[in-house]
DNA sequence: GGAATATGGTCAAGCTGGTTGACCATTTCG
DNA sequence: CGAAATGGTCAACCAGCTTGACCATATTCC
């Protein structure tokens, strides 16, 4: 791949983030959530895998601890999650969705689904699954950071 | 698609896309290139195409004139570009790469293609092309925004 | 032509969301 | 047991953006 094309190929995958993530965003306050930020949706992402502590929340988002616990603040302020004593470690403190949370959840799922509709009319079902399938293949595993 | 594979297929698309803008900035950085962050490679990718007003870069970048005016600032002062009075309107000035700008524009095109590199090894080159056809179709030509 | 309005740009102040540094409670290691 | 590591919070600070006010030049309209 020669340089340019490189580079065309990264401006369109970053504008294509963008706008994702702007409707997901956008469909989620539709649907009634309000004051939440993209940012809160990756949160949640992990706290519905079982909850997790603030540790690791701050690791999946690649924020300092200090940043993941102000975050945490706000969504259990807003009714989204609650601290509870961790079971196994009394230093630690198991942050868990409430059912307000996943609902929260699921509405992002569907304003998701919303979202990646009009590619799925653009492209046709199979050529979505092959770019979900190319994604993924290249898809870090790592925490997830802001594009810039 | 269901609800859970497109949450899937976004969360895949801003990881790539975040891992993506992190190897290029540290491939310009490396490169030389210091003080700059990803928002102003997407400055610099407007203004090599002949220059631009203050608006005309807001307008690209998703902010404020006046956030746009603070970003010229900066690669003003570090040496990138310089302001010029604008040949038809004496209200405006055209913001202009320097030749560093425009070595700091080709050292990104070399990062970018770096950074592409190993997904190209994972795909193939075939299918990074299909995945860039894909991706020019779906991605919206419109400003260019932070993922979250 | 000239007043009214729109547009390009900057200055200043303030907010938000992150950082670093210090600290306490608890757990783990030697 | 004591020392060091780990989870979490508080406080102070900072960068990058916003809003609001303002000036200079262009444009519109009578």
């Amino acid at each position: 791949m020669q340089n340019p094309e490189a580079l065309a190929l990264s401006a369109a995958l970053l504008s294509a983030a963008g706008e994702l993530t702007q409707r997901i965003n956008d469909g989620v306050v539709a649907r009634g959530f309000e004051g939440l930020r993209p940012a809160h949706g990756f949160a949640f992402a992990r706290l519905s895998w079982g909850g997790a502590t603030v540790t690791e929340l701050a690791a999946h988002l690649g924020v300092t601890k200090q940043a993941a616990s102000q975050l945490v603040d706000e969504i259990v302020r807003k009714g989204y999650a609650e601290r509870r004593p961790h079971p196994e470690d009394a230093r630690a403190r198991l942050i868990v969705l409430t059912e307000r949370g996943r609902a929260c959840t699921r509405a992002a799922e569907e304003a998701a689904a919303e979202a990646v509709r009009p590619w799925t009319e653009l492209l046709g079902e199979a050529e979505i699954r092959l770019l979900q399938s190319q994604l993924l293949r290249i898809a870090p595993s790592g925490p997830i950071k802001p594009v810039w």
